[in-house]
DNA sequence: ATCCCTTCCTAGGAGCTCTAGGCAGAAGCC
DNA sequence: GGCTTCTGCCTAGAGCTCCTAGGAAGGGAT
């Protein structure tokens, strides 16, 4: 009899892309177990549950993406830094909707603590705050706000909430550039008033 | 044997504040059937599927935060419409996070038909944005970036996306502000350009 | 060649969705 | 009232899921 050479690192590989074919949370132990040509006990020597295997998904989706934006983002700052954050975040949740979904899984401390994507993704947003001049506690709001559209933006993409024909790509570019204004004129505690 | 009583619309309702409880996707026709005391079997008497049941939920939580929504806007315009629409939305998402999930669920086009929920909603976004002068094709991608604004900073409030200890209460109230501003100056084609 | 560890197996329990068919209240008709 | 009919809830059961326990067989070290 031939092994089929099981281990949790292919396990989670196949499963990435498995949920990018058919959505995240139709990744189940079953399936992955008779892409393998294997019963799905055995796959419970290499990942615990199923859980496990879903947060190996993220941590790794997780990885790729931010190694992905530290590429675009590298040497470049204001507009083109943005732009350029923006975009290889939305072509990775793009190409890869069922890892970026996993990205959107909710960690407990002890199973995010193993990744240095997020501590290092968190560095990314904040060093191009700072290029656009901003400064705490201004840099946290901003990269919240950044980060809800962002991933809002996708989120309604991916889900075709968008219904309108005006096309996507158009409206991303306007609401980078939009964005772009926000950061270079963010409004700070003091001189905001009402109207 | 007293019957139970069920219609699909208190199940709907059951389900919706089952959701709130313990998560839109740990709705289960056999817990619900558990929760009035009678077999899962019996359920499919009033609701299709478990996907039936689901999508009754989400256009009930739709119709729900639309009211809300409605209810906060009417007689506002400008940053007041603005904040009570948000503050409303933020609101119902963080009152009954379950139903709020439901309100993300992928419709198809035949589920949704029959709710005015969504396009009502698009109504009172588009009635916002005209008050801030925004027209075609602008009021689309404003709206659009509001839209992706308010629920991804939902997204990652509910999920305890925020590990910075910042008070969520105040980015929120920043990132209003800065939403504000953008609103009333927004680049239309012509006027901007690179920084 | 033997030992041992790892890999994969079979067997089985428990929970889930959903279908088919049955019985017994509730509602309508005479 | 007595009758039929409708419908709300039932039992039974198939098929899928996750996961545990314990067994057998391949591969490496000795």
């Amino acid at each position: 009899m031939v092994r089929a050479g099981l281990s949790a690192a292919r396990l989670t590989e196949a499963a990435a892309e498995m949920a990018d074919e058919v959505g995240f949370d139709h990744v189940t132990v079953s399936a992955l177990a008779r892409r393998f040509g294997v019963k799905d006990a055995s796959l419970y020597s290499h990942v615990k549950n199923l859980r496990d295997l879903r947060v190996r998904v993220a941590l790794l989706a997780g990885e790729q993406l931010t190694d992905r934006i530290a590429v675009a983002v590298a040497g470049r700052a204001g507009k083109e830094a943005l732009v350029a954050f923006a975009d290889a975040y939305r072509r990775y949740a793009l190409d890869h909707p069922g890892r970026y979904a996993a990205t959107q899984m909710r960690l407990t401390p002890e199973e995010a603590a193993g990744s240095v994507a997020l501590r290092r993704s968190i560095e990314l947003t904040y060093g191009m705050l700072h290029a656009y001049g901003l400064a705490e506690p201004d840099a946290t709001d901003a990269g919240r706000l950044l980060r809800a559209a962002f991933h809002g933006y996708i989120h309604l993409e991916l889900g075709e909430g968008f219904r309108h024909p005006r096309e996507v790509q158009e409206s991303w570019s306007r609401s980078l550039d939009a964005l772009h204004v926000l950061l270079t004129n963010w409004p700070s505690q003091r001189e905001e008033g009402a109207r």
